[in-house]
DNA sequence: TAGATTGTTAATCGATTAACAATC
DNA sequence: TAGATTGTTAATCGATTAACAATC
């Protein structure tokens, strides 16, 4: 058996520019513009012409040389790359605050991520609809993710409770968890995770607010000298 | 004037990991735990021995060479680094369902975030109490930051307005952005913005799913045969 | 002491950037 | 054609990992 190499070969890094590189050209696909080079592209998003043209090479064949990329064609290419040419239908497990609050919110819908299921096992929030799709007893999970197809499930349930949960989700044939429970998920190598860490980002955010205030202090007490 | 360097010298990807150190060390110490090698907090995080103490030689002195760390010295070392040894007052700009979500979200406070204002325009939502913080009209905002002395903004306002609101939030006074809108804000050198992008998230992980589903495909055709 | 451990430097690895031939 | 552009390889840069002297 050949090794299989986890994300199709691509760097993670090349991986999360993607989604970058398509919000940019639907932006100018709406605003008419059918042309665009690859510096025009990596200026607009603060990157290296060199570092956008080695991300796209990865996958190939998407201008010939000395032609710049059309717009029409990046776009639908970039979603099949990303997987999302067909819509990918979603699970939101757990529906409290932060789960609502993702339910309600309709930018998943439009980039490819349609809810077809909420599902809590608190009887209060069985039964709200959000956005067209009701809250369903999490005893109902498993038989809607096979009805539906369901392939990813985002995770907003308790963090006692989120090993568990995923357990069932990977059991019922989820291939990937966007993991909002600081808990680092334990699943098959089948599965891809992505843990988002909300304690994570504000931490690294206070780490450099720390530093500028001690640098503005720095600055201040020289000034004074 | 000195070059001054954003982050003070310190590689984004080691400022990454702190919160995980500190998480970590805390969950130890929550069971008793007084003593911990690199080895031992290393392999519960993943990660190489080598790589924590590069990481903690950024910092230096949490121990002396042949003693393992002790706990109760890094846990406070940690808060200090990250700037958390004191409470960081916070706001939350903007309460529709995801700043409600956030609002409620208690680990903010018990991470060293309390959460001292909640702004809106929507008049319907100014007067809602999120565990003891009511949301205020957004004409408040600059007096209660100044008078809060609040340095930390949770933006989740929609991306139209980010920019602007964002600009008001900097004439402030403060100097960190969690920013929940997907646009990137101009900020001063000055102010620090954490970006965080619901949208890459999810595509990222799609991608990776795609691939799983790719392989499994090519398995069972390789058994077919 | 012997074994374990840190702090610190050097080696390795991978990602970014530059360079340029081929092409339009 | 001349200027612009891509695809692709090589050079550079930075982050991770290994190694090891110093220390307990």
């Amino acid at each position: 058996m050949r090794k299989q190499k986890k994300g199709c070969d691509v760097p993670d890094a090349t991986i999360q520019r993607l989604p970058l590189y398509l919000e940019k050209l639907k932006l100018l696909q709406a605003i008419g513009v059918e042309d665009v080079s690859s510096r025009q592209l990596a200026e607009s998003l603060d990157i290296k012409a060199s570092q956008l043209r080695h991300d796209f090479h990865y996958f190939g064949g998407f201008s010939r040389p000395g032609r710049p990329y059309q717009v029409a064609k990046l776009v639908p290419a970039l979603e099949t790359i990303i997987g999302i040419a067909v819509p990918v239908p979603t699970a939101i497990v757990g529906a409290g605050h932060l789960g609502q609050a993702l339910a309600n919110y309709q930018n998943l819908d439009l980039q490819g991520f349609p809810v077809r299921g909420i599902f809590d096992v608190n009887p209060k929030l069985i039964g709200l609809d959000f956005r067209g799709t009701v809250v369903q007893d999490m005893d109902e999970m498993e038989e809607v993710i096979k009805r539906e197809k369901i392939k990813i499930a985002i995770l907003t349930v308790p963090s006692v409770h989120a090993q568990a949960v995923g357990d069932r989700l990977v059991a019922a044939g989820i291939v990937g968890i966007f993991n909002f429970a600081p808990t680092d998920l334990k699943v098959p190598d089948t599965v891809a995770v992505r843990n988002e860490r909300l304690a994570v980002g504000i931490m690294s955010l206070s780490f450099k607010v720390k530093c500028i205030l001690e640098n503005k202090e720095k600055m201040e007490d020289a000034e004074g000298l």
